[in-house]
DNA sequence: ATCCCTCGAGGTCA
DNA sequence: CTCGAGGGAT
């Protein structure tokens, strides 16, 4: 092969991929096709084979790529280096006038831009592009981390591999399904004998979560992106951003509007909650957004979301279905719950079949009778929830439901404690309690432990294998295997999971135990500040109650469930066994400030400036005393400084104590 | 009074 | 994935 030949064949590669790319995006995100799909097909195989003759050629951007690699054996997460951040809901009227009116306190008291935009039902993603090639995407997941979804990202046709200029830019759009699409796909499915999906949005995050991006790559996904994470590109304004977006063809929807005042915005809403059917994907909202970009900055964020903008939200829809049966659950704190069985009905793309009746008040106050017809409907779209009862419909029949005075499941008496909304069983060793009890503590939050769900649970202490969390530990792979369903692999995957969970910090721990009151939250203020068992077990009420966000009634709990005589002997084999009863000191797994600095200006309120130093130092961050550019942080205390002013100037993101012990903690 | 944690809830898809 | 009732802390 001569020099020249090969030059031909790069320079008729690279015009292949323009021309591919170019049709693809007109076909894909504006909805154009210029040319038929078989001269389409036509180049994509024309380039595959000059690709497959020059192999140094190949270049992971090329259109040919999309679907590419193995499937993966698991997914990693990624951490977002700027949160991504939910949004605050409106559900009415008069709450998007509220957020109107602390917006204009905040900002000034003018008449403010806002930036209105349908609010996509689907996922929200972050693509990373790097000299404005696409390098990595990951799902939102809890807004710090997600998870690495590149490779199902890539095979999204809208998405751009290679942006029209070298940018290094973060973007962030939601992922979806139209609704025509959706329909094909489960008609697919059907053909096929596959189980049909319940609807688009499900379906859409299911999709990204495929290990295999073959599978990903033959779901009709669709992308619309809005916002930014780290970018350098200059703008002042929400509406100019998107334009940006889209000259750098990235796909973003069209139906967006610059609305002046809050009237203007809920005319806006209006206007597409009728149009809401007309569209070919659906929504579930709007998002209201300050237009300009120095206002955001200006107003900043609270912990969990920005202060400049909202989401309102439609009305669920709502509907009448029956109340077949009362259900009362056991819960790991003895709580005993009633759950109505409801005749099955569609309501938002799935299927309703229960819901929470939370208590005996919540049963008396809305006076529900097993028979009756009441109306439900999807809070937040999500969860089921029993609005009211349509007493017209009643026929006599009905029963009236009365809380069981014995618990379901071993008989002692329910109880219900004054103050408490909740009927409990106090019995300590009620089976179902102690089922619920072990399932706790082998959860993911807790002590992790993989294998050890409901099923399980129950399974192991039927048989009398398991009679409290201490047990577990001395579990054995044959006697697993000896029980029904179990195989020999799984019982041997479960006892290492089991082994493995050995080593968790005390805080995980301290939450498995399920210790009333005691939360994730508590249980990590508890190890933290204590470090060992045994020392936290030596403390008294008041060195507890002493601890910020400790009070009368949690460290009550704690301490009388380290010294009630159930306790010992389950610590006892837990010890026995090997557990681990102390938290280490620099947890690197949260070292999650490595890299960054800080510096304070002003007094702190909880931290002396030696501990704030020292808390930032252990999460692997540095502390300087002048601002410069390389500072990351300014957190800002009472009566800040000079250093303030200096901060604005350079635009290093200002802090205040509350969002510097977030993010310490 | 307010903010935030705890606890229990349902449905879908992997 | 998410909500809502209850209740603790301040």
């Amino acid at each position: 092969m001569t020099g020249a030949e090969l030059e031909k064949a790069r320079a008729e590669i690279l015009a292949l991929r323009r021309e591919i790319d170019k049709y693809n995006y007109q076909y894909h995100v504006m909805d154009q096709p210029l040319i038929v799909d078989q001269l389409f097909d036509h180049l994509m195989r024309k380039l595959q084979e000059l690709e497959k003759t020059y192999p140094e050629l190949q270049d992971p951007d090329s259109p040919t790529r999309r679907v590419g690699g193995e499937a993966l054996p698991t997914f990693t997460t990624l951490e977002h280096r700027i949160p991504m951040l939910g949004l605050e809901n409106a559900f009415s009227e008069t709450e998007l006038t509220d957020f109107d009116a602390r917006v204009r306190k905040l900002a000034g008291n003018d008449a403010v831009e806002y930036f209105c935009e349908l609010k996509m039902d689907g996922l929200a993603v972050s693509l990373q592009y790097e000299h404005g090639l696409f390098t990595r995407g990951s799902t939102r997941g809890d807004g710090y981390r997600g998870e690495d979804i590149t490779q199902n990202l890539r095979t999204i046709r809208q998405i751009p591999l290679r942006l029209t200029e070298p940018l290094d830019l973060e973007v962030r759009g939601e992922v979806y399904i139209n609704r025509k699409d959706f329909d094909i796909l489960n008609r697919q499915r059907e053909d096929q004998g596959l189980p049909l999906f319940a609807n688009p949005r499900n379906t859409a995050a299911g999709s990204l979560r495929q290990l295999d991006p073959r599978l990903a790559a033959a779901r009709p996904l669709r992308i619309f992106l809005y916002g930014l994470g780290e970018h350098n590109l200059s703008l002042t304004g929400q509406s100019e951003l998107l334009v940006r977006l889209e000259k750098l063809r990235l796909p973003v929807n069209p139906n967006r509007e610059i609305c002046l005042g809050i009237e203007a915005v809920w005319q806006y809403c209006q206007k597409w909650q009728g149009n809401r059917p007309k569209l070919p994907y659906e929504t579930d909202g709007i998002v209201v957004k300050m237009n300009s970009l120095e206002l955001q900055k200006q107003l900043g964020s609270t912990a969990r979301s920005p202060r400049w903008a909202i989401a309102y939200k439609y009305p669920p829809e709502e509907k009448m279905t029956k109340i077949l049966e009362i259900q009362v659950n056991v819960g790991s704190t003895g709580a005993i719950t009633p759950v109505a069985l409801l005749e099955p009905i569609s309501l938002s793309g799935t299927s309703v079949q229960r819901a929470s009746l939370h208590n005996e008040d919540f049963i008396a106050e809305k006076e529900i009778m097993i028979g009756d017809t009441v109306v439900v409907r999807k809070a937040g779209e999500i969860i089921p929830e029993i609005l009211r009862v349509i007493r017209e419909k009643r026929t006599g029949d009905e029963e009236v439901y009365m809380m069981p005075r014995q618990c379901p499941s071993c008989r002692s008496e329910t109880v219900r404690l004054s103050g408490e909304a909740a009927r409990r069983c106090l019995n300590p060793s009620c089976p179902a309690l102690l089922v619920e009890k072990l399932v706790h503590f082998a959860s993911r939050r807790a002590m992790d432990i993989e294998g050890m769900g409901p099923a399980m649970a129950e399974l192991v202490y039927s048989h009398g294998l398991v009679h409290d969390v201490g047990d577990l530990f001395y579990l054995e792979a044959i006697q697993l295997a000896e029980l029904p369903r179990v195989a020999a692999k799984s019982a041997e995957k479960l006892i290492e999971a089991i082994e493995r969970s050995k080593n968790n910090p005390l805080r995980r721990l301290l939450f498995g135990l399920g210790i009333r009151l005691v939360g994730e939250k508590a249980a990590r203020l508890l190890a933290e500040r204590f470090i060992t068992l045994e020392r936290l077990g030596q403390a008294g009420t008041e060195e507890l109650t002493a601890l910020a966000e400790i009070g009368p009634k949690i460290a009550e709990s704690v301490v009388s469930f380290l010294h009630t005589a159930e306790t010992k002997p389950v610590l006892d084999k837990l010890r026995e066994a090997g557990v681990n009863f102390t938290e280490p000191a620099v947890c690197t797994a949260t070292a999650n400030l490595a890299g960054k600095t800080f510096v304070f200006s002003g007094s702190l309120e909880q931290y002396s400036r030696d501990e704030a130093a020292a808390r930032v130092e252990n999460k692997g961050g540095k502390v300087s005393s002048s601002i410069s550019r390389n500072t990351n942080y300014l957190v800002v205390g009472d009566e800040p400084g000079s250093k303030l002013a200096r901060a604005r100037e350079l635009d290093v993101e200002i802090i205040k104590e509350s969002r510097f012990k977030e993010m310490i903690e």
